[in-house]
DNA sequence: CCCGATGTTCAACCACGTTGACCATTTGGA
DNA sequence: TCCAAATGGTCAACGTGGTTGAACATCGGG
């Protein structure tokens, strides 16, 4: 490589995967193995009450049959349970479970931890900087909110 | 969604999704369609002179049977060719092609332009403090230099 | 009361990666 | 010098996680 700088969608890639690479190492340490990097996404979207396949689909950016694959797998992992619907039997609303509780306070807690170590490396101010700038962009890209994510190969 | 900062593993997620989903779009729009995000990795890799699966790769993460694989996809595509090896008959060098070198062209100038858009947003300033920051972290966590890129889901 | 929209699931398929075995060539030390 | 290990590559079987397409039950408004 003999060029300029590096393209930031190049940087973006690397800084995911690596975040995320940390986190799972840590997270296995502390006795969570068997998760994969969507299960953060569900959890998180469900944590503030139950929500369904179709909603987890749009958010995600996949088909509402890969959401519901996916909560199948989760709940099989004890993470979230789907129950029957309360006033529409066609919702199998998903439900966070206490365990889900415990591995959404895990990985925030890592992420903390990994986010620390870059304010350590380059310092607070320029780690709030990309946090800021990161958000501004991409509300200003989408319509005032955050896009979905998905995986992008 | 109700609590503190958005995490960066998740920002970076978005953000790379949201290059790549326009720098495809663009190139389309430029009369390049067939190709996938893992393409410019190789041409960038072959750019300054012929480099082998191995060490693709090694550089995309991958075994060397999936960074086959690509290079053939690749070649199929006129992007790079498959030349006999010179001194050494167990290696097929890749080579980038004339037709390869214009997508890499195409794909360094919407680059540019999404980055010039960026700076429209947040101002130039912070765009360079976020690739700084986002070099320095990952040479500093991984010996000097950047990681390999890799699909992360 | 019924027809369209909605939430879900089943089944078949496909893209892209993996592991494992194997082949040809090169290299280096006994 | 020669043979064994290392290296670059390929073939084949398989797994994971996504897709499309169809079907089903339930809800809601005319």
């Amino acid at each position: 490589m003999s060029d300029g700088p590096v393209p930031l969608a190049r940087l973006f890639a690397m800084a995911f995967r690596d975040l995320v690479d940390d986190l799972h190492t840590r997270l296995a340490e502390r006795g969570w193995d068997d998760h994969r990097p969507a299960f953060g996404f569900v959890l998180v979207a469900a944590r503030d009450g139950p929500t369904d396949a179709t909603a987890l689909a749009s958010l995600l950016g996949v088909t509402k049959q890969a959401a519901s694959k996916l909560v199948d797998t989760m709940a099989a992992a004890g993470l979230v349970e789907r129950s029957a619907g309360a006033h529409d039997a066609r919702r199998r609303p998903v439900v966070v479970t206490a365990r889900g509780r415990r591995l959404l306070a895990a990985a925030e807690e890592v992420y903390e931890e990994l986010e620390e170590e870059w304010a350590g490396v380059v310092g607070r101010r320029d780690v709030e900087t990309t946090r800021s700038t990161l958000t501004r962009v991409l509300r200003a890209r989408h319509g005032g909110g955050l896009p979905p994510i998905r995986p992008t190969w």
